[in-house]
DNA sequence: GCCAACGTTGGC
DNA sequence: GCCAACGTTGGC
């Protein structure tokens, strides 16, 4: 079982996009290192949401449905993507600013790669961050 | 709205 | 194969 970190302009897609389509498909992504993330997700991972742009915080929890597909919206097959449900609306969202606040998170791949849409979290970054949304 | 970080493109 | 120019992302 391993976690990850899924970016999304709430205006574009949002939580609540997730919510109401209860599935959604992770696709679009155009980045190497995003693509590598997305391809190494399994079924039964879990992912935090977090909404960037605006809000900059991580409102909830997915889950991967379905891995190791090709994005849909790339002619040419050559990019990466999953489906994921939601699972859990974090009780107290946690902010991008409390993030950076805390030391054992200071070198996760959302503070140190700012511009990537699809990070890796650590098991015991993805411990620290519950604690803080109060799970 | 600005700017830093990063990726991509294209001239050489 | 290098690097300058440009576009995009995302925090502030």
């Amino acid at each position: 079982m391993r976690y990850w970190l899924l970016k999304s302009e709430p205006f574009k897609y949002g939580w609540d996009d997730l919510i109401a389509e209860k599935e959604g498909t992770w696709d679009g992504v155009r980045n190497h290192r995003a693509k590598n993330n997305l391809a190494a997700m399994e079924v039964g991972d879990q992912a935090f949401f977090y909404h960037s742009r605006e809000g900059l915080e991580i409102v909830g929890i997915c889950e991967v449905s379905v891995a190791g597909i090709t994005d849909p919206t790339d002619p040419e097959g050559k990019w990466a993507a999953v489906k994921v449900k939601p699972k859990t609306k974090l009780p107290h969202p946690v902010t991008l600013k409390q993030i950076k606040a805390e030391p054992k998170l200071a070198d996760c791949e959302l503070v140190r790669l700012s511009r990537l849409s699809v990070a890796e979290i650590k098991p015991d970054e993805w411990s620290v961050i519950c604690a803080t949304a109060g799970i």
